[in-house]
DNA sequence: TGTACATCAGTGAACGCGCGTTCACTGATGTAC
DNA sequence: TGTACATCAGTGAACGCGCGTTCACTGATGTAC
């Protein structure tokens, strides 16, 4: 953008934060940093190539940076969307309600972060970031309330396992929905979330 | 390779076969379209560029063919492995195991079939043809029979949603296995899946 | 049986393009004296 | 208060690379006579 000025002397690396904010958009728009050009993000912060290597080593460099803003925004948004709810079945459904609605407001952040092989790639560690990250530590703490209110039927012990089979079951009806567009209809992925939810649920109370 | 002889007179198309089974090969290794140029598919076959062009209007056009040749192998995959059960809500399980066997031994194919992005792009029907692959109607058809056995307690109307929420619970423990590798550890992703189907068809069985 | 010729499987070389990255440089800005 | 200068934010132009694709061509093969 023609817009721009130059930062004043001394507050160069403001141009660092704009190049952040750039990518972030982008690689929203496109959900996969192999879309997203060095060219594209210079130029929407209106500047030249060479100034991004002041700030990054490489591109690689940069996208590291803004994958972890991606999760940090993720894990915000679950966070407060369950913040009001005490009673600890209704709050799991409203987690995944919000994750569902997330991956389907920023599918393309959702498969940046969840579904991309450049997660998966050996270099980068963000799916055991993901695995350690404060989202999945508050799913466990909820299934946990689940199991002392008697709500979910299973030992303590299998509160971790049992969390990740919830985690696998609305990330399958959210990446669905994201790589197959019609997966969901006639119902609408939030009636089918629901119906997954009473059966899990359900089979957990009484096993 | 340089071993391959020119096709006698008359058999040209032969090289078209071999261009796809080795396309395929590379598909599979890679699991994006994206990562297999058209040099590396015609250099696995021994032969130039602008043979391929002969044969196919273009990369994409390739990659159609290809697609086509992983659904059909993948759907005849699942059924070899439930042929010989008759019990339904056995047979459901056998089907789960088999598609993730699938997945794990072919992550790439798995990735290109159903978390790719150029799966999901515009021009490409290709999440609508698995919708109306046979795999899901076999899938189907198994949920109803286990409605009828009285395993799965709805109404014969719901089987299409019981049966989605089946594949999206598979599907996500398959992905995630692919996506994160350490997802399923300690336990495993077939003790989770066999837990996670456990507590399925206990809600819907209890329902 | 021998030869001229049409056919067609496949080649060699190059194209324009966008990519990530690097090099040598510029010119406005604040500071020292 | 004025000026010389070091600093540093940012530039212009080019790099080598791999990509999908195209062009004009070659040369072995089978056939017609």
């Amino acid at each position: 953008m023609s817009t721009r000025r130059r930062n004043p002397r001394g507050q160069g690396a403001a141009l660092r934060d704009e190049l952040l904010d750039a990518a972030e958009v982008l690689l929203r728009e496109r959900g996969d940093e192999d879309l997203v050009s060095v060219n594209d993000v210079v130029g929407a912060v209106g500047v030249t190539p060479p100034s991004l290597y002041a700030h990054f080593a490489d591109k690689a460099a940069l996208f590291v940076e803004v994958h972890a803003r991606l999760m940090a925004s993720f894990g915000d948004q679950l966070a407060a969307a369950t913040a009001d709810i005490d009673e600890p079945v209704e709050q799991l459904r409203v987690r995944g309600r919000a994750y569902l609605d997330f991956a389907r407001t920023h599918p393309e952040s959702y498969r940046a972060l969840f579904m991309s092989s450049a997660a998966a790639a050996a270099g980068d560690d963000l799916p055991e970031r993901i695995m350690t990250a404060t989202s999945y530590a508050d799913l466990l703490t909820n299934v946990e309330a689940c199991i002392r209110s008697g709500d979910i039927n299973v030992s303590a012990a299998d509160a971790d396992q049992v969390s990740r089979v919830i985690w696998a079951m609305v990330h399958g009806i959210a990446s669905m929905a994201i790589t197959m567009p019609h997966a969901w209809e006639p119902y609408g992925a939030d009636a089918v979330l629901d119906s997954a939810y009473e059966a899990l649920i359900n089979g957990y109370r009484g096993a």
